[in-house]
DNA sequence: TTGGAATGTCAACAAGGCTGACGTATGCTG
DNA sequence: CAGCATACGTCAGCCTTGTTGACATTCCAA
């Protein structure tokens, strides 16, 4: 498996892609974008009292406003201690309301306030900004090209996530 | 900037790949791909005594064998304090060699022995798996895409980094 | 009415970031 | 040679964010 022959090509298709060494220059293009893609917010929380936690957090909310926590976890694949240490802070500072729910009153449903939508609106224009100029670098095709890799390399259960997001809130 | 305009059609040109819509899936995209790319390592050191940071270190001294401290400190982007708790660990585990340097004995260099090799090799057959699946289902084009894309995230440090382990080690 | 689901909370812990301070060995430069 | 800079290691302490385990509450549903 790690002898570099894995790209050979046979049955008349060149898989000149799939060479270790194509696959290691995605595994280190990966991991140096993911650093880029969270520094500008990374920055912004830097100087509150805030992490990338709470960035996660905030933008789901934003996405789905009313979503349980329930649903929240699963998404974010993270303990239900985990995300209520953060919850419990951003609704402290009033960024997320909490409210009870109607049809099935153990469910919490999360919303943003006015100064949550203000901090979401702040971090995810730093984001999109960086998202923007990649994009735009790169240009129509890439991106498509960015988005079919990304997505084959999901879990199916966040791969799921994704395009249940992606195809209608 | 998040008003959803960026993205009219100006210039004659099309750009409706850079709507806010378009970029938050991009946004998302990353954060539940990332979380498939990082996933299978993660499960392998969970079964021993080491973290993501030490799969980290051991792939860029594998990457580029004789590198030094300062030189690694600099592609992983965290302090020497954070690198030298995972390197002394390693060191001590048999994992990692550290060599005075020759010309300049302030300076270490670090190999790994034998059986780092070995784990190196276990944790990158891994992440190789699922990027080799990845790219398989997505095709060519699409991969020459996504690295486009992740190579124009990248923070411009990061990106030298990348291109210089790329174009000759 | 009872079991289970959804939620919240407390405690304890670990990984892995960070800063600040200090020490040592080595290299370079005036 | 003296002095400053560089490379590295280390100690101490702090923060965020993840984990497990235990337990209480509330409420739906069989």
């Amino acid at each position: 498996m790690s002898d570099g022959r894995s790209a050979q090509v046979y049955g008349g298709e060149s898989l000149l892609f799939l060479t270790d060494e194509q696959l290691r220059q995605g595994i280190e293009a990966m991991f140096f974008a993911y650093r880029g893609f969270t520094a500008d917010p990374d920055r912004i929380l830097g100087e509150m009292a805030y992490g990338r936690a709470h960035h996660r957090a905030v933008h789901f909310i934003n996405r789905a406003p009313g979503t349980t926590v329930n649903n929240l976890l699963a998404i974010l694949g993270v303990t239900k201690q985990s995300l209520n240490r953060v919850l419990r802070t951003l609704i402290a500072d009033g960024l997320v309301e909490s409210r009870v729910g109607t049809s099935d009153k153990r469910e919490r449903h999360l919303f943003l306030t006015d100064p949550g939508r203000a901090l979401e609106g702040q971090l995810s224009d730093a984001q999109r900004a960086r998202m923007r100029a990649a994009f735009r670098e790169a240009g129509p095709e890439a991106v498509a090209g960015f988005k079919q890799v990304l997505e084959a390399m999901m879990d199916s259960d966040m791969r799921r996530a994704y395009t249940k997001l992606r195809d209608g809130a």
